[in-house]
DNA sequence: CAGTGGTCTAGACCACACC
DNA sequence: GTGTGGTCTAGACCACTGA
């Protein structure tokens, strides 16, 4: 490396990363720890920061995972979360996977409230559900529903955390179904997420949209949180192929 | 702020992010330029790597717009582009807004392979396929069909570039639709879509894969790739809502 | 406790866009 | 050219995990 003479347009962490890439397929196998930052970037020959430059990267394409004051492991393959608008149900069905943990009467972020075409300032029924797959959670979600909107039910007063939450679910599930429309974007977590989700603030995440209608208007809205790094959102039309590409 | 005293879990560069974000929400206009990056530094007295962390960040929520030589701008909000499983056809039928642009014959990559049942080695028709949106470049896509599955028809044998994709693509709509199911999934730019997308290598991108069957088999898998940072992926159900959230 | 990944610094040079 | 963001270095210290 004396001879820093010819120009590499490629930079430095990039062929780094293809190295690790292909290492990470035919020397490790899945849940394998690799040798901690600081050897990996001696035996590179580069500095610290720039190893870890290629490690965000595999990181993001989701082949590796790692925890501080553990270590760098490899990744399982993605899980494959449906997220299909398939039946036309609402949330808290039976059947319905997530787990409902508590709900409070907040006033959501102006986004959300322009879609429900309530007043920026007006608290809605927030309800926190959380998705688990392999006894991991996998996503968080916030469900914002104006009371107005709900028909009469019971057991909505007093109640409170867990209890409350059924209890306005229970309520939105009278209405008549109106059809959902999603939306899927890039985000990072917020502190809360990143607690539920066991990663760290600013971590890459799937965040998925979903308004709810009823009679033609908006009766309710989701924000759902996955875990970019572990998650493979999936719709499918029917059910025609099992596609595993990664 | 001249009270460094309580210590903060917080890390300097996520208050940095919000209070960016914050000054992106009042004093700034879509668009419009912001000071260089070793201004910022110097006026929030942090290293440039720190400030650089915040924008990384606003970056990948969509909220700035960086480019070398150039500077840092905020974004608009992001487009939304659909990608539900309504209308049941083959891509490349009336209407179809992709822009095929050229057709090889290549091996795909393994997992392309494995969901289309064909041997790792077998080359398929590879078609190129790119999405356009107020005239910038949205979605890059790779068309894999194995030769074997296609009815026959014209233009195929010795036709290049975007008129062999034609050719292909005209053969794979003569074979009885048999529905298609689709994941996203976060990734990063490989060179070649870096170049079509006007991002560098490794940024982030939504990827979106879709399996196309016809009579119970396989026959047909595309690989999109969208710019993550100014894409909004939207699959309604019928069309209830227009969500607008961010 | 020792070892890990996460944060932060203060520089340097490079690649690129624009004049 | 000048000015921008992108890459890279060689350190330092912090926060967390687990023995």
């Amino acid at each position: 490396m004396s001879r820093p003479d010819q120009q590499q347009p490629e930079p430095k962490y990039w062929h780094l990363k293809t190295v690790l890439s292909q290492a990470l397929d035919t020397e490790f196998s899945v849940g394998q720890t690799l040798p901690n930052e600081r050897e990996l970037a001696a035996r590179f020959g580069v500095a610290r920061a720039t190893l870890r430059q290629a490690l965000d990267q595999l990181e993001l394409e989701g082949r590796l995972q790692r925890r501080r004051g553990v270590g760098t492991t490899v990744a399982p393959p993605r899980f494959g979360v449906d997220v299909s608008p398939g039946q036309h149900t609402w949330p808290g069905t039976a059947g319905d996977p997530w787990v409902a943990t508590d709900c409070t009467v907040a006033v959501p972020p102006r986004a959300v409230a322009d879609a429900l075409g309530v007043a920026a300032d007006r608290p809605v029924e927030t309800v926190r559900r959380t998705l688990f797959t392999h006894g991991q959670p996998i996503g968080t979600e916030h469900l914002f529903i104006p009371p107005g909107v709900l028909p009469a039910g019971e057991g909505t007063d007093n109640a409170r955390g867990a209890d409350r939450a059924g209890a306005v679910l229970a309520r939105l599930q009278l209405l008549p179904w109106g059809g959902r429309d999603r939306a899927v974007e890039l985000g990072s977590a917020g502190a809360d997420a990143a607690r539920l989700l066991d990663r760290l603030p600013g971590s890459p995440v799937l965040i998925v949209t979903t308004g709810y209608a009823s009679g033609g208007s908006p009766v309710a809205v989701g924000v759902a949180t996955y875990r970019a790094d572990t998650c493979r959102l999936t719709f499918g039309d029917q059910e025609p192929l099992s596609l595993t590409a990664s």
